[in-house]
DNA sequence: GCATCAATTGACTTTTACGTCAATATTGTT
DNA sequence: AACAATATTGACGTAAAAGTCAATTGATGC
């Protein structure tokens, strides 16, 4: 495992700009280290990359793709915060599921839809 | 079944609002009968409705719903154009597949979060 | 040590998906 | 028919998530 990757490195590796990726460290999800004013980004920073793609791929705002982050981190000590911070958790869960809820119908309506396509092109296929 | 839905009984069952719908309107994804210059919104507007919103729901732009619902209409008649949907319909699944699993994995980590949770509330429940 | 290439910063712009508001029209009710 | 309530239209505004551009600064190869 490399001890850094360049800011270019990982426009490249996830098709992003630099201008993404600053804005990212903008809005506090990210912090990669400096040597100078250049950013280095050690492999956990690459990986909270990931995760932040991820989140964006599902649709959720920079906000809510910071709570999700902020959750990761190491939990609190304090059981009030804990039982706040679960119940934070489990919220985002019921969102999760009725995506997922979501995905499947939706999928499952493609899946009519592309029956429908074959059958009518059996059909072509029988009158021409 | 009713036969027609008022625009501002949609905004209501759907927490959206009037804006929005002439929105989705105007960029042609739904097409109410008029009454004059008044939308009336049928049973499949509704449902349309209903289907958009899911698309908005998994991060899809405007532009993606507007491909997915025309998947819905009746299938092209000509095989060209049906193959050529299929294709479409296969990525859109791909797509989906993909969000599926972005859910599963989250899901995944925010358990783990969750178990480190109730651990650390363990701890202090010992300690206390 | 100097050129050059990459990286940073700040300011301004753009796109998407609506919100807001004012002027006008329509509908339903009494 | 009058009038309140609801709907439409058009114009302009806005927040989020970057894109673009110009001016510097820093790093690297020779």
């Amino acid at each position: 495992m490399r001890e850094f990757y360049t800011i270019t490195e990982l426009t490249r590796e996830f098709d992003i700009s630099t201008r993404t990726i600053r804005f990212y460290e903008d809005e506090g999800l990210i912090r990669p280290v400096r040597r100078g004013r250049t950013r280095l980004f050690r492999p956990s920073d690459r990986h909270l990359l990931k995760q932040i793609l991820r989140g964006k791929r599902l649709g959720f705002s920079i906000a809510e793709i910071n709570e999700i982050v902020q959750m990761y981190k190491d939990p609190p000590g304090e059981a009030g915060q804990l039982r706040l911070m679960m119940k934070r958790i489990e919220e985002k869960r019921a969102t999760l599921r009725q995506k997922r809820k979501d995905i499947e119908d939706t999928l499952a309506e493609l899946d009519a839809v592309d029956e429908a396509c074959i059958e009518r092109l059996a059909e072509l296929g029988v009158n021409t």
